[in-house]
DNA sequence: AAGATCGTACAGAAAAAACTGTACAAACAA
DNA sequence: TTGTTTGTACAGTTTTTTCTGTACGATCTT
């Protein structure tokens, strides 16, 4: 992970334990991110190496498959938990963790339930119009017209919900969630 | 799913599809709170029941063992995404959609959250605290120095990330939230 | 130019997860 | 009591995901 270079056994050995067990608590809760816990770890790993990494380092130090490695950053640089480094004439692709956890949660929760909320609003929006449309045509029969309210009244509370969540996201987006909640205590 | 007595074979086939897209939606983009497609889908179809189903109706209608209804309807209940429903001596369970998706969505990520963030607090307590206590006894070595107070800095700054999403998830948990992003509109 | 090295696509192996059917304890009915 | 019925534990099967090794195009070196 890095060069412990004139230090003592004792001390290295400490140190990597106080690490490790870091590491491995962020890669048993990284599931949260949609990650495994082997890519958790990986982070956890580049969040501790005091240098940017190359993949074949990665590799040796979670004794993985260089192809692995490279599908595993390729995840944290989608989430945005690890930027690429550029070097110099380096030969080898050079990644360090994303250190600023705050922008890591709202980055991956932005777009995460933009998505969902999306996706969600449009089906919703669909199928309130279809029923809309057949209450509107079939205006008789008692038993179809209290269906449609019903399932209507559950869309409309669905989208009502979805444009509180939305609403949620942008404040992430924006970074107006850190004046609601501030970074500092109070 | 419920009784469609008395409609015509068309209007009931437009309510369905109707049903149907959101309830795939759903099961599509359930994927956010950790659960598995089936199981968004199940919750979904329990969405759109106007009466609380027995795990024998809802193995019937999505097709599947009443077995994986059972564990499916367990996940949901720790999620309080379905309630039980008690009834009058009846021999079999019943359940309902939990409708609040705010509600739902509150506690799962105060729920989910704050189970990470306290296991990962716990493990970044106990090292911070070997590693200041290796600063202390072993204080002359350049090197060790450098490598603690650089790992100790990075400690601190989780830490200090979440003490930001403890406090986040205080107000999902307590409400407050909704004084902060109000659920109707400005 | 040739030769070396890097990252990744791809196919197959290994591991994990989801799902099913059987079996059985608990609760109820007669 | 005995006979049903209900929910779930558990073992085994199927499906999905993760991981690896090989192969190859791209890029850099000489």
């Amino acid at each position: 992970m890095q060069p412990f270079d004139g230090l003592s056994e004792q001390h290295i050995g400490k140190i990597l334990k106080a690490r490790k067990r870091v590491i491995e608590a962020i890669g048993k809760n990284m599931d949260l991110y949609g990650i495994t816990q082997s890519v958790g770890h990986l982070y956890g790993m580049l969040f501790f190496s005091e240098k940017p990494m190359t993949l074949d380092e990665m590799g040796k130090e979670m004794e993985m498959s260089k192809t692995s490695m490279s599908t595993g950053v390729r995840m944290l640089l989608d989430l945005k938990m690890v930027n690429k480094v550029w070097e110099k004439g380096a030969r080898k692709d050079l990644y360090e963790a994303e250190a600023d956890w705050h922008q890591t949660f709202t980055d991956y929760f932005g777009i995460e339930w933009r998505k969902a909320v999306e996706a969600n609003v449009i089906a919703l929006k669909r199928s309130a119009a279809e029923l809309r449309q057949l209450q509107e045509t079939e205006e008789g029969e008692g038993e179809l017209r209290e269906i449609l309210s019903r399932d209507l009244e559950k869309i409309d509370g669905a989208l009502s919900y979805y444009e509180w969540l939305d609403r949620l996201i942008d404040t992430l987006d924006s970074g107006k969630i850190y004046e609601l909640v501030p970074k500092e205590k109070p």
